[in-house]
DNA sequence: CAGGATCCTGCCGGATACTG
DNA sequence: CAGTATCCGGCAGGATCCTG
């Protein structure tokens, strides 16, 4: 698993560096979930089957290392590991909610206007 | 972070519709200088130098696309392009200046516990 | 000065199969 | 259930040269 490389923290940029913590394709919506409650592996997956385990694992992960998430494994059987945010992680949840709702708010706008551009120019 | 896709706006998942907006590599930068007054194409190449002409254009294009800035051309000699906001991406300018916060205030913390992270693994 | 045209590459994101 | 182990294609991101 050669995987996430991701850069240092994108010096001299801030902006940047916050969007290398959430900037993944999934990390959003997994941080907005994870804003009303633990969840479980398994409960993501219910909630976006569009997502692979090793994905979800990947992103989970990168959370994990950027000290947004904590991940506590539970020693049952069968087993069971649950993500919760950390108090850190917790100091992104303003903007968190602020992105659910501009999205919520614009996203039609922002599908008009890409189907728009995408029509003119390929003739 | 990789923009997805360019067309569609990732349905049913409003953060990611907003990531898809914001998520260039430069976009939350090139945002936050926006917000001050409108800038010219060559004061961002003097911001950052690492940006070649080539992205530059590219992320301010789907910038206009998506209706965040606006760019007024100044038919003069030399030609003058300036970039602002529109009423639409000041709607963002909230987020942005958190994020700047945010970055600024954890990047540190990122940057030492990626460092960490990074040799930790790698045998 | 502000870009277009071209070509290239590396990682992101994914598919699939297997396991403690 | 909650993951690994491999393999891979595509596109974002970049380098370089050229132009109105």
């Amino acid at each position: 698993m050669r995987r996430s490389k991701l850069v240092p923290t994108l010096e001299g940029c801030p902006v940047g560096t916050t969007l290398t913590v959430i900037g993944g394709k999934w990390k959003g919506i997994l941080l907005y979930h994870l804003l009303e409650e633990p969840r479980r592996f398994g409960e993501f997956r219910k909630l976006y089957p569009a997502i692979t385990p090793f994905m979800l694992t990947l992103q989970l992960r990168e959370l994990e290392r950027d000290g947004i998430v904590h991940r506590e494994v539970y020693p049952e059987v069968p087993p069971r590991v649950e993500y919760s945010l950390t108090e850190f992680g917790k100091t992104l949840a303003p903007m968190i909610l602020f992105m659910k709702n501009w999205g919520e708010a614009h996203g039609d706008r922002l599908k008009r206007l890409r189907t728009q551009h995408a029509e003119k120019k390929p003739e």
